[in-house]
DNA sequence: CTTGGAAAGTCAACAAGGCTGACATATAAT
DNA sequence: ATTATATGTCAGCCTTGTTGACTTTCCAAG
């Protein structure tokens, strides 16, 4: 409704501090809901949010590194030591010394740890999978467009190489 | 490009959990990069990602009561005095009793307040805005229906009603 | 083969910012 | 008068982030 500017050459109408204020909110109150559904069934267990992110990247990347881990989640290493080590205390997560380089500590999933990832990602992938569905595929695209957009640079290298991170 | 379905009820594609996936990541890694610049001026003060949040709301809702923004930001009222205390003593929020019911007290920014507020929200917008133009109207468009079909119903309210909350 | 440095782990201390529970006060509503 | 509401406050707890110092392991370059 308002993407139709009335003069020529630049658009601005979606940059107004007006726009970019609801722009600001969105994101507020839209990272609120998409944390919520995992949060609810992590503070039943003695976890939080941060376990769920060391459980989503080793998931996403197995074998990967420590190092790798910490530059995707952007903490410090002790802050990610004392959630990795009580996920591997718990038998969610095996710690393997790498075979090339013995000081490396290679991350993988157990079975328990992948029950719980399922658990989680399965609540958080219900909300996306309605919000998607509900906007539509044209409003899903520009919702990536976006995101990526408003990443920093380094941080967008782990969104898109992560695979080969491991 | 992956918006056009192969058979022709119901468009999947992009509700694939592959697809699901990178709007999670996206979401995480694109609210580390929207909270970035605020973080890096805040931290330079004594305050933090809660006061920002404060101001913020009062900003955009002046002469709101404690209980609305209580409400809108989603904590405890222990948790918000805290904060709201440390911005009323450092003379960037005032408190006042209200007129029709004593009991409540109607918040506001004084002059420094906003001139924080200012600073946070430039440097905030400014992101935003470079996001939204590399990304143009219609992806923005797309991007606030996804975000605003992820929130929770009643934080849909506060994202909507906020000016009539006071 | 020695040594420098990277990778990882550990300990201690601290801070922000959530939470609960209990309680006080002022005011409004019944 | 009594009850309910809005706010503030104290105390204590948890998660999750930080810094700094130190050790162990081990690769790689000299």
């Amino acid at each position: 409704m308002d993407d139709t500017a009335g003069r020529g050459g630049e658009n601005l109408l979606f940059l107004t501090d007006e726009q970019l204020r609801k722009g600001i909110e969105a994101m507020f109150f839209a990272y609120r809901g998409f944390t919520a559904d995992p949060d609810r069934i992590l503070a039943q267990m003695a976890y939080g949010r941060a376990h769920h992110r060391a459980i989503h990247f080793v998931n996403r990347a197995p074998g990967t590194t420590v190092n790798n881990l910490l530059a995707t989640l952007g903490v410090t290493k002790q802050s990610l030591n004392r959630v990795l080590r009580t996920l591997i205390e718990d038998g969610l997560i095996e710690s393997r010394v790498g075979t090339r380089d013995k000081r490396e500590r290679h991350l993988f999933l157990t079975d328990e740890g992948r029950e719980l990832e399922q658990k989680l990602s399965d609540a958080q992938r219900a909300r996306m999978r309605a919000a998607f569905r509900k906007a539509g595929p044209e409003a899903v695209s520009g919702f990536r467009t976006v995101l990526e957009a408003m990443m920093d640079p380094e941080l967008l290298r782990h969104f898109h190489n992560d695979r080969s991170t491991m």
